[in-house]
DNA sequence: ATTGTTCCGAACCGTACGGTACGGTTCGGC
DNA sequence: GCCGAACCGTACCGTACGGTTCGGAACAAT
């Protein structure tokens, strides 16, 4: 029933029209200042000049607008083309710092703490999944993207294991540790952790020294 | 003007009375299931058969009984004494393998996600640090326990780092990487997740390889 | 018995929000 | 120039919740 894609002159997202993306855009900006609280009907109508009757005509109720705010930002990752080019062993682990480093970055990011903090407060209720909506279209894509990222590595003889899961489990833990949750706690960051490009090289450097092939340890100790 | 402690014969927690305790394990119960949103004064008053005067008249108002119920369940946590016995490099590990399953236990334990919700959500808020409360005081004491296994570790020469902190951060990471994350969103946990031992176990063994001395690994490795 | 304290239960108030209805305006098509 | 669709602005309704007030029951102290 939803009007999405009638019309195929886009050079939008084909989900939303130019209208809608602005009130969309407009209540992201709400949600990261004020969190969920911050995002009601009438403050988004007033603060994105349309009427409420809009907002409900567009998207039937409350939740359906976060369902479309969470679409919304999701659609505007980068599909992030493959790149499959194969790499010397320094080339390699200079990809993966920099995986890491816009990892944290964009874990960090407002808008990215803002959704997740919505997500985790409406967990509470199982009839509305914006956490598993927020897990499949952001994080998966992002999981993928590494995932894809150590599967080139194992083929081109960098790395070794079994498991691309686990391995991708690992490299997560050792790049992101305790940093996404105290952010989203509202922690302030350890004068030593806002340097991402630090923190992404001794992670690549960690996962190195338990998933690299001794023959590209060598490479590495070498250079 | 918190009406905090007046008392002193308590026998109780010297915080809170008896009846405060039942209220505030009430309240508990009724963040579990809810969320936020499912801890409402009345219904607090008509679950506790208690009355809404009295709430306030104890708490001051609904941030103060927030307060009151993070602070109460943090004052559950068992202070977990020393226990500063050398042990040989098997025993070592073991005690790693079991802090890290507690870790796990803990974190997705029912209470434990609903405070961390609870406290994500006023993360927008600036004035209602419930977030620092939190971490200091339920965060910490875990950490300060896993700071102290590890710089045990080190006095008997079974692991081997310069910075404690970064160290029990790598560990973290080993042992929780994005589940709780997960559990935070309410996704469910893949099959082979729900093994906490398991999980233990390999993010133990990859500890080692990282921070182990040489000595130790060499132990392990012919037992 | 009287007084005072504590606390329950219920009624009440003000506010904020989700959702709806309606009048008025703009704009593209015929 | 007229029509209809989309849309804005606003007023409105019902509800839910935070917070206050009050009457009265239970109970202890004197």
């Amino acid at each position: 029933m939803h009007r999405a894609a009638e019309q195929a002159d886009d050079s939008y997202d084909s989900t939303f029209t130019p209208r809608q993306a602005a009130v969309l855009t407009c209540a992201l900006s709400l949600l990261v200042e004020g969190g969920e609280k911050g995002l009601t009907t009438a403050g988004l109508a007033r603060a994105a000049n349309c009427s409420k009757e809009s907002i409900y005509k567009w998207f039937g109720d409350r939740d359906g607008l976060l369902e479309a705010v969470v679409t919304f930002q999701a659609s505007k990752v980068r599909p992030l083309g493959a790149d499959e080019a194969a790499l010397d062993v320094a080339g390699y682990r200079r990809r993966l710092v920099t995986f890491a480093r816009e990892l944290l970055t964009v874990l960090a990011g407002d808008v990215s703490l803002a959704l997740n903090r919505l997500a985790i407060g409406q967990a509470s209720r199982p009839e509305s999944p914006l956490g598993t909506l927020l897990v499949e279209r952001g994080k998966h894509s992002v999981t993928a993207r590494g995932r894809a990222l150590l599967l080139a590595g194992k083929r081109q003889r960098h790395l070794t294991f079994d498991d691309a899961n686990a391995a991708y489990s690992t490299f997560y833990g050792l790049i992101v540790r305790d940093i996404h949750l105290r952010l989203l706690l509202g922690d302030a960051l350890e004068p030593g952790e806002e340097d991402f490009s630090a923190q992404a090289e001794t992670a690549v450097n960690q996962f190195c020294r338990l998933y690299c092939t001794e023959r590209s340890l060598e490479a590495l100790s070498n250079a």
